[in-house]
DNA sequence: TCATTAAATACATACTAATGGTATGTATAG
DNA sequence: CTATACATACCATTAGTATGTATTTAATGA
C-alpha cells in the first residue's frame, strides 16, 4: 500500500478492529492475523510499526475506547455547586453510566469468565485504580468534608461499591437471566452501599432498568 | 524413563509442578516446557499422555488443591444440628477459612490481576457457581426456611458477599498494604452483610486477623 | 506355581502449525 | 534527500501430534 499521508487513520482502523475482536475473542483468542485479516490489505509491518507489542494494541485501544467516557466524568466531578453526595449520586445516573454500557454493548464481549479474563482483569484493577482510588473515593471523601455523606470507611465502600458494580451489576461477563435479576442486584447494591454510608440516589433502579435495555438492546 | 509402575505418582508431579509455575507465573506466562523442566527427567510425552491439553492440566490442578477444602465444607455443612445462621457464620469462621488461604499463600500468586487473570477469573467464576449456588445460597435459604435468618434478596446477598470475600477481602490479586486495611476490609463487609440479612459472626474480626497472618507468614 | 506371550500402558523422540515479534527492504510524503 | 509508512521475509517459541520403545500387566498353558 506504499505510504499512507495519514497514518494516525490507519492507528485508529487498526484499534477499532482490535477492540472489537478483543472484546469478541478475548486477548488469548486474538491473534495479530486476526486483526490484520480484517485491515483490508494491510499487513502485520503496518502493525508493528505503529505499536511494539499486542499488548500495546490492546492497552491503547481500551484507553481509546474510554477516553470520552473518562473525560465526561471529569467535567462532570469538576463542577463546583455540587455536595459530594451530589457527585456521588450523579455518578450513578443514567447520563454516567449509559455511555459506558453502551460501548461494552457494541463490542459484544462474550460472556465467558474466563475466555474474557484479561478484560475481567482490567475491570478489576480499574475498579481500584480508576474508581476508588481515582475518582469515587474522592467524591465520596469531599461529601465527608462538606457534611453531605457520613461514611466511617470511605476508602473500604469506594472498593466494595465500585467492585460490585463493575463486576456484578453489570453483567459484562456472566449472562443474566431477566431484568428483573438485574433490578434485584441493584437493590441490594443500594442497600449495602446505603450501609456504609453511601447514597446511591432513589433512580438506581430506574438507572438500572435503562442499562438493562441498552445491554440487550442488540437481543443476544 | 521408560514406564513407571505408579503412574498416579507422575500425575501428582506434574500437577504439583504445574500448580506452582501458574499461580506463580500465570497461565500465558507458564509453558508446558516450564513444566517439564522442573519435572527431573520427564519429557513432555509424558505429560500429553496423561493429560490433554494445558487446559486440562491447569483444571486438574486446582481441582485437585481444592478438593479436601471442598470436602471439609461438605462435611461442615452436611451437620443436621445447626440452624442456617449458625452455618453461615460457620463458614466464615477461622477453621473454614484459614485452610484455603494457607493453599493460596504455599502458591505465592502474583499479585498482579493481569498476570494472574485467568486465576482470578476462576475465583470470579467460582464466586458464583460453587459459592453463590454451591453452598452459600442453599444455607442462608435454609436460615430462611428454619427462621434463623431474614434476607430479602438471598441470591443476591450470596453473590455479593461471596465476589466481595472472594476477590477483595482476601488481597489474592493485589497487594494490601497492611493489617489495618485488611480489618477495614473485614469491617466493612461485615457491616454491608448485614444490611440485606446476613450476620458474619462477630469473629470476623479476629478471623481476618488470622486470614493476615497465614497470607502473609512467608512474609513477601 | 511358574514361565511364555500378547496386549495395554507409560513414557521418550521427533515433528508440525501457529504465534508474537524482528530485520530488512521499498515506496512515498515532506 | 531524509524520515516515515508501510510490505516482505524471516525467527524463536509455543501448544499439540505422530510415532517409536520399553515395561508392566493380563492371559495362557503346563
Amino acid at each position: 500500500m506504499g505510504r499512507n499521508k495519514y497514518p494516525e487513520e490507519t492507528v485508529a482502523k487498526i484499534l477499532d478492529a482490535a477492540l472489537e475482536l478483543f472484546c469478541a475473542q478475548g486477548y488469548e483468542g486474538t491473534s495479530i492475523q486476526d486483526i490484520v485479516d480484517r485491515l483490508d490489505g494491510m499487513t502485520k509491518g503496518a502493525i508493528y510499526h505503529h505499536f511494539k507489542s499486542k499488548e500495546e494494541i490492546f492497552n491503547a485501544a481500551f484507553d481509546r475506547a474510554m477516553a470520552p467516557i473518562v473525560e465526561r466524568r471529569r467535567a462532570t466531578l469538576g463542577a463546583g455547586n455540587m455536595t459530594g453526595a451530589q457527585k456521588l449520586k450523579r455518578l450513578y445516573a443514567p447520563e454516567s453510566v449509559v455511555p459506558q454500557i453502551d460501548l461494552w454493548a457494541r463490542m459484544h464481549p462474550a460472556a465467558d469468565p474466563v475466555k474474557s479474563s484479561r478484560l475481567l482483569a482490567m475491570q478489576y484493577q480499574g475498579s481500584f485504580d480508576e474508581s476508588a482510588d481515582g475518582y469515587l473515593l474522592p467524591v465520596i471523601e469531599e461529601g465527608i468534608a462538606d457534611g453531605s455523606i457520613a461514611c466511617a470507611c470511605p476508602r473500604e465502600a469506594a472498593e466494595a461499591v465500585s467492585l460490585l458494580a463493575n463486576l456484578w451489576l453489570l453483567p459484562l461477563f456472566r449472562p443474566l437471566e431477566n431484568k428483573g435479576r438485574m433490578l434485584a442486584r441493584a437493590q441490594c447494591l443500594a442497600q449495602m452501599a446505603a450501609a456504609v454510608g453511601l447514597d446511591l440516589g432513589n433512580e438506581v433502579l430506574q438507572t438500572t432498568a435503562q442499562i438493562w435495555d441498552v445491554w440487550n438492546r442488540a437481543g443476544w
